[in-house]
DNA sequence: TCTGGGGTCCTAGGACCC
DNA sequence: TCTGGGGTCCTAGGACCC
């Protein structure tokens, strides 16, 4: 099934492909080869692209030499630096593993239009023999990884009749691996698998399904309905049918985004409720300038805050119209947090989202209403109808000043401009990298 | 000396309307 | 006086993914 080297072949020596063929494509351990490729000193050594140890970070990617020392992604920094004192740290370079994520979508592209992004680093492909494509699906997808790897990156591929088989498949053979299963080998293919390697299946799923003496795909494919629903809800005859090897999910790209959020981690907790204002002020300034820059603006408004002991809790509430301005739902984001918070805990962690966006965000006022009068704390569940006629309307910055400071960010950098207080905190940001799923064509932050 | 950050989707319960 | 359901919106929380 694997097959390392990019040797030629005789495609007229393939059996012919019956019915979908679908490729999972997975870059290997994206950031860390980016760096590699890009720094040529650093190849052939550990690299871990992360927050740094001493701020609370954690391992985004690490190369293969670093896994060697059980570095693993995920895993906090801290670890990382003790399993592996001599690796190379490096914070990441977004905007290059952007142009190379792009490259290679294009490439894939290139083969059949239908492609499906899956993060910055995967990708399916619907490569169905007369349906996008004519040619062998084998053969194509030996074409694609001799193109990536003329990028100097390597990448795993999964080729299968469904997604769940090509995901799974481009698991088996990594780092620059093809992995084929062939029409008709699906069962035999995942029913020994462990539970746990199918998507939709985590650690809660995994131990429920153990319970009822379910551990391989095989036995799950064959489970008791009413088990099934049990734990999956209204997704166990998909489930099902994943572990059964059937076909029932197309390649479709879905890029349409539902929300925008952006959260920090300080690396000292906050207790001041001043410095928890100032925190949300200057993570909903962030919100409001990518909202803004994708044109979006949204109702609902949440407030995520993180405990000292590690445990969440949420408060959101939905206004009257949409916002994408900071200096409007910022001031609602702190009314909410006497919900969550009280005197003297501490925060480790705040996070701001906005979601619920209209077709097209309209022009608001160059003095919107003041979207806290009405909140108060006559009703939590109260409808934001409002407006503040007994309250005196608050004036707001103007929008002109809004959209030149985003025109300053955009260019110079998230520092080049900023409000007094934004800028005390910035140095406790943890600087963790993420992979975004809406940064891919996108050059900002 | 533990445990980012950015998302999506689902569920359950309450409010509210008809 | 007692007691409906159905539908929709909203909120909080949790599982899961990369």
């Amino acid at each position: 099934m694997g097959n390392k080297p990019h040797q030629s072949f005789d495609p007229s020596a393939l059996a012919p492909w019956q019915g979908a063929a679908i490729i999972l494509l997975d870059l290997d351990a994206f950031f860390a080869a980016v760096e590699q490729l890009d720094h040529p000193e650093w190849r052939g050594k550990p690299v871990i692209v992360g927050g740094s140890p001493d701020k609370r970070g954690v391992v985004s990617t690490c190369s293969y030499e670093a896994r060697k020392f059980g570095v693993r992604s995920a895993m906090a920094s801290a670890r990382a630096a003790k399993l592996c004192p001599d690796a190379i740290w490096t914070p990441g370079n977004f905007p290059r593993y952007i142009e190379l994520s792009n490259r290679v979508m294009q490439i894939m592209s290139d083969v059949s239009p239908r492609i499906q992004q899956v993060s910055i680093d995967e990708a399916f492909l619907d490569i169905s023999p007369g349906r996008f494509v004519k040619d062998h699906p084998v053969m194509l997808a030996h074409t694609i990884r001799s193109k990536v790897a003329e990028l100097g990156i390597t990448c795993s591929i999964g080729l299968g009749t469904s997604k769940s088989v090509a995901k799974i498949a481009s698991d088996m053979e990594k780092p620059d691996g093809l992995t084929v299963i062939y029409p008709g080998m699906e069962q035999a293919f995942l029913f020994p698998l462990p539970i746990r390697t199918m998507s939709g299946v985590g650690r809660q799923s995994e131990k429920r399904l153990n319970d009822f003496g379910i551990f391989t795909l095989g036995e799950l494919a064959n489970a008791d309905e009413g088990v099934l629903k049990g734990i999956f809800g209204k997704n166990s005859t998909m489930m099902r049918n994943r572990c059964l090897g059937l076909n029932d999910s197309e390649v479709l790209s879905d890029d349409e985004v539902k929300s925008v959020s952006n959260e920090m981690t300080f690396s000292t907790d906050l207790r001041e409720r001043e410095e928890i204002k100032q925190s949300i002020e200057m993570i909903s300034a962030k919100v409001g300038r990518r909202l803004r820059h994708k044109g979006l603006a949204g109702y609902t408004v949440s407030l995520k805050v993180r405990y000292e002991d590690l445990s969440f809790a949420n408060v959101q509430h939905t206004l009257d119209r949409p916002v994408d301005d900071e200096h409007e739902f910022a001031p609602v984001l702190v009314e909410l947090l006497d919900q969550v918070w009280e005197p003297g805990t501490g925060l480790r962690l705040i996070g701001v989202a906005v979601a619920s966006f209209q077709e097209r965000p309209e022009q608001l006022s160059l003095f919107g209403d003041d979207l806290t009068a009405g909140m108060g704390t006559a009703g939590k569940n109260a409808p934001a109808k409002t407006v503040g006629d007994k309250k005196q309307p608050r004036k707001k910055p103007k929008r002109a000043l809004v959209e030149a400071t985003d025109k300053v960010k955009n260019r110079f950098g998230e520092d080049a401009v900023g409000y007094g207080r934004e800028l005390r905190f910035r140095e406790r940001d943890t600087g963790t990298i993420a992979q975004k799923k809406d940064d891919y064509k996108d050059p900002l932050n």
